[in-house]
RNA sequence: GCCGGAGUGGCGGAAUUGGCAGACGCGGCGGAUUCAAAAUCCGCUGGUGGCAACACCUUGAGGGUUCGAGUCCCUCCUCCGGCACCA
């Protein structure tokens, strides 16, 4: 009987169906050992779409389940569930466009692709499943946001705390409210009237109106009005990645406007720091956390305040600078068009070309000022300001390479330390003062010289100076030490503060210390990170639970209360019509679908009261945040999960904390993998989980990369139906040279990309199922090269590792007799060494996720014992064992033949260790002079002497050794336990 | 522009992390089987020279460290990813 792999998988992927093969005790479940480790190895769950899986999907998966079932036969209780991140926006779409209401579709996606991971053979805990969408799973999305809604971070300790904490706080007077809101602890130290710090009140003094928006204030959940990306056609905000480099939407290409929006924000600034922090605590590739660091773009400086010379005397623009050393050196201030001072501070004069200027910036995106950005523009506003350090007039700017967003949207310009400022500096003839002389130019001395030899001012000398030594190509940036502070202030108003002769990070020092001295500044980190906008105005979402109270006339009063923990879910309401309301005016108001629902629905009473419903519902990113925590206990009405089972599941006593092994694509770097981290942080602080960090080992595995095919008009046609010019049918022989390609006729010119439904390049794992069969697939995904690559789908490939499956087959059964070819006789010494050696391989290999030698050892030792006449028991029973995380049906199937009832892909292999990874001796190759001549055999505990002593044996006694030394004294002998010895002779 | 990563046969890729470069697979060539084809099996397959054993060359380019470099250091080139006026 040849191979019939279609009888061998359907055999036991429904066996392994029937009984729940995988399925993961909990502690206190039957069959749980608290002896075995536990192991937590995790996919990141797909989006349920329509056209199901393409063969790029389940590499990850296939990979996880190699490493789940191999971690299985080392006998640890493993984890592998999965489950379908299935709200958001394509069914909606798709529901929109087809009328059948997106839980249909998605129940019906996730049963499609259900069927076609299990015809892969994976080994999920199919028990454990979960859907984002359904009731029973978004109830705790909802508890979790109510986490996020009742907590703040405590400025003393900086971890999330119940809000009723805080209030315990500011009822007992451990903490004042400042002008700002700020907390403020220890007053001891400010100045006091009658007792009290001056601009702060004890809580007791605030109206319930004020306190209710100081506590909105502090949750890490709170309403805001925020600039958005308002999609007016689609009637929806969009986030950044949903908004193409044009400013238009990725769904539809229509226009996208910036407005304000009250929305729901999530406080992940409070987190910054310790989502920075924390990345040294798990083993990520340092890539990816090095997106991270750059995403949340911490930089350290000062705050400095300037107030206006001319203007009203009350104002101050406060600036952001990382460079506080360089306050001596700033020549002119810039403000965004958008500061709110714009108005205030530009004089009549200038009045009309600023406001020219400011409507010009606003009429441009993002993207256009990038693209602007090599030519810098700006207007005089017409005031100055005053150097706070040296009492100095300085020029105040508009110009839109200054950004609101950005730190406090205003910038100190310090034109010889700043490129861009430098270039501004240059197109509007701004004087141009170093204060950071460059190591071995006496800057000085120099300006000194330059005085009374040309009898120039000192702005003058200076520029003189500062041209010799930049050459006037740019800024200088880099280190050196101070020069030019304390210039005399003509009034005697400001204090001279000299800090020549510094190091930059003393002056920094200095200088903070000195603007706080004076109250014009202070030390401030900054980051790039924003809270995260949380509403989106879509049906398939999760609900917020949350309600607005109404006043009597039905109007909102402004007061959230959260709904009761016992009344969730909140249920997504049924509506007939769950479209977006698309509008022409993109000023008009947002109206949600959820907005249609009925009043029963929109409107609650509670205690007499009537609220409204929250008809925004939340992101797609929301279940995704903490979906791995739900597997661990994914029925449990009571709680997001037990503690016990978190406990168990996400500690380990020698692992790593949280998810033993989290695999997924790269695309999620900075917003998954961020989200994800910030809750878990939330909910550690809270103490519902165990572990600050959620995955302890993160692995991004490359995307399977495919040859597309373009039109003339340079659309995408369907990739399976282009020949070459041969006839033959291009996907299946590829990457052929000078090929002319063409489709119905047409010629088309080849591309190459990501496998997926918009280059029209996938592949079905279906069809490769059929063809070849699962194992074949899983074996050929694994084998195309490091799993971190991408790497490109080669058809023609897949025929090898079919055809060493087939000789396994033929190996272990005869195929015509059907009969086994294993018998009792023990393995000679040979034998036995190979099957240590691919055994060792094998699980170096495994270990360090290098499934595709793990199997070119295989491949190797396979066809070793095709060269045997009939297989020893004790070779044939490791080799299946080995197989099985590999290719699990065949290896079940040959693990049956070899006469045993207990499946072998659940099982573990007993004394596997001790039998297999203990070596006695090792093998040592032997040089001469630096070339390969011998190898000679010592034991694996030989110290350095016993190895030299062996080593001039071999030149004695070796032949090839002994010929390399003939006539020549042996001067050196260079010893490498374990490695190699080397004779130095001459 | 800045920050990462990578360059090895005709192709995908190995190399115990400084120790026989090219494992394993594809493709190619030759052979077996077959009326024939597909499938399958066996042998060869980095380059140059040689009937041969063998010799020499070879890991993007150039230099360096070392008994020994694909691997480490310096300079340069190319490709891929991320960020992008972040003060």
């Amino acid at each position: 009987m040849a191979y019939d792999f279609a009888a061998i998988e359907s055999k036991w992927q429904q066996r392994w169906d029937e009984q729940h093969a995988y399925a993961a005790p909990n502690p206190g479940d039957d069959g749980f050992d608290p002896d075995r480790p536990k192991f937590y190895v995790l996919d990141m769950f797909p989006y349920p779409s329509g056209v199901g899986l393409h063969v790029g999907h389940p590499l990850g998966y296939i990979a996880t389940d190699v490493v789940a079932r191999f971690e299985r036969m080392l006998g640890r209780n493993v984890l592998h569930p999965m489950g379908f991140d299935a709200f958001g926006l394509p069914a909606e779409q798709f529901a929109i466009e087809t009328g059948v209401h997106p839980r249909v579709t998605t129940e019906q996606n996730i049963a499609n692709m259900v069927r076609q991971l299990k015809r892969l053979g994976l080994g999920y805990d199919w028990d454990r499943t979960i859907s984002t969408t359904d009731p029973g799973y978004y109830r705790w999305t909802q508890w979790v946001f109510l986490q996020l809604w009742n907590s703040y971070v405590d400025p003393a300790t900086g971890k999330a705390e119940p809000i009723a904490d805080l209030v315990a706080k500011l009822e007992s007077e451990k903490y004042l409210v400042g002008t700002n809101a700020e907390l403020i602890a220890d007053y001891d130290g400010l100045d006091a009237i009658e007792g009290q710090p001056i601009g702060s009140r004890p809580w007791s003094d605030l109206t319930q109106e004020q306190r209710h928006r100081l506590l909105d204030e502090y949750r890490l959940a709170y309403l805001a009005e925020v600039d958005v990306n308002w999609c007016p056609a689609l009637g929806t905000v969009l986030a950044n990645e949903e908004v193409t480099a044009e400013g238009r939407s990725e769904r539809g290409n229509h226009p996208v406007f910036k407005r304000p929006l009250k929305q729901w924000m999530l406080r992940i600034t409070a987190f910054a720091d310790r989502l920075i922090e924390d990345l040294d605590l798990v083993d990520w590739p340092e890539s990816i956390k090095l997106l991270q660091r750059n995403w949340i773009g911490k930089s350290i400086g000062a705050e400095v305040d300037f107030a206006i010379a001319d203007g009203e005397a009350n104002d101050t623009i406060r600036v952001f600078t990382t460079r506080p050393d360089t306050l001596f050196g700033a020549t002119y201030m810039v403000l965004a068009p958008e500061h709110p001072l714009v108005a205030s501070i530009m004089t009549d004069e200038q009045s009309a070309t600023v406001q020219a200027y400011v409507a010009e910036a606003a009429k441009k995106t993002n993207v256009d000022r990038q693209q602007d950005a090599k030519e810098k523009t700006g207007v005089f506003t017409g005031s100055h300001a005053i150097n706070p350090v040296n009492g100095e007039p300085i020029p105040v700017w508009i110009a839109d390479y200054v950004m609101m967003g950005y730190g406090t949207g205003a910038i100190m310009a310090v034109p010889a330390h700043d490129e861009r400022d430098f270039e501004f500096a240059r197109k509007f003839d701004l004087p141009v003062r170093p204060v950071v002389e460059p190591p071995g130019y006496p800057t000085i001395r120099r300006v000194k010289e330059i005085r009374q030899a040309e009898g120039l001012s000192i702005e003058e000398a200076n520029q003189r100076a500062f041209e010799e030594a930049c050459d006037m190509k740019q800024a200088y940036t880099g280190d050196g030490k101070i020069t030019n502070s304390a210039p005399e202030d003509p009034d005697g108003l400001v204090p001279p503060l000299n800090i020549n002769g510094k190091s930059i990070a003393e002056a920094k020092d200095q200088m903070i210390r000195a603007l706080e001295r004076r109250s014009r500044g202070q030390a401030k980190v900054q980051y790039k990170l924003r809270d995260w906008l949380f509403s989106r105005q879509r049906y398939w979402g999760e609900p917020f639970p949350v309600l607005h109270e109404l006043d009597d006339a039905g109007h909102p009063t402004g007061h959230v209360i959260g709904v009761p923990e016992t009344d969730l879910p909140v249920e997504l309401p049924e509506l007939d019509d769950f479209k977006p309301e698309p509008m022409d005016d993109p000023d008009a108001p947002p109206r949600p679908p959820l907005g249609r629902a009925p009043e029963s629905w929109r409107i609650v009473e509670r205690d007499g009261k009537r609220y409204a419903r929250e008809l925004n519902t939340m992101p797609q990113w929301a279940g995704s945040c903490w979906y791995y925590l739900r597997y661990l206990d994914p029925h449990n009405d009571e709680a997001m999960v037990d503690p016990e089972t978190e406990k168990y599941w996400m500690t380990g006593d020698d692992r790593r904390s949280g998810v033993d092994l989290y695999v997924g694509g790269v695309e999620h770097a900075v917003l998954h993998l961020l989200y994800a981290r910030f809750w878990h942080k939330v909910l550690f602080d809270l103490g519902h989980v165990s572990t600050p960090e959620p995955f302890g080992k993160l692995f991004n595995q490359g995307y399977i990369q495919a040859y597309a095919y373009v039109d003339e008009r340079l659309i995408y046609v369907d990739a399976v139906d282009v020949i070459n010019q041969e006839g033959q049918p291009a996907f299946e022989v590829q990457g052929l040279p000078n090929q002319t390609y063409t489709y119905n006729g047409e010629p088309v010119t080849e591309k190459y990309g990501k496998m997926g439904k918009s280059l029209k390049n996938a592949v079905a794992p279906d069809e490769i199922c059929e063809q070849y069969g699962a194992d074949t697939l899983r074996l050929y995904e694994m084998y195309m090269g490091p799993l971190d690559q991408s790497k490109p789908w080669n058809p023609q490939d897949i025929v090898g590792v079919h055809r060493f499956l087939q000789r396994v087959w033929r190996n272990f059964v005869d195929d015509e007799a059907d009969v086994l070819l294993v018998d009792e006789h023990a393995p000679d010494d040979d034998q036995l060494r190979l099957l240590h050696k691919t055994i060792k391989a094998v699980t170096d290999a495994m270990g360090s996720m290098s499934v595709n030698v793990a199997i070119a050892k295989l491949i190797e030792m396979n066809n070793a014992m095709v060269a045997m006449d009939k297989l020893p028991r004790a070779l044939a029973e490791d080799f299946v064992r080995m197989l099985g995380p590999l290719a699990p049906h065949l290896a079940e199937e040959l693990w049956g033949r070899l006469g045993f009832e207990q499946s072998l892909t659940v099982a573990s292999w007993p004394g596997y260790e001790e039998k297999f990874l203990v070596e006695d001796t090792v093998e040592l190759p032997v040089q001469v002079n630096g070339k390969l001549r011998g190898r000679i055999e010592v034991p694996a505990e030989a110290d350095k002497d016993a190895i030299e002593a062996a080593a001039r044996a071999a030149a004695e006694s070796d032949e090839a050794v002994s010929a390399a030394v003939t006539g020549k004294a042996i001067r050196k002998v260079i010893v490498v336990p374990g490695r190699l010895v080397n004779l130095v002779v001459g």
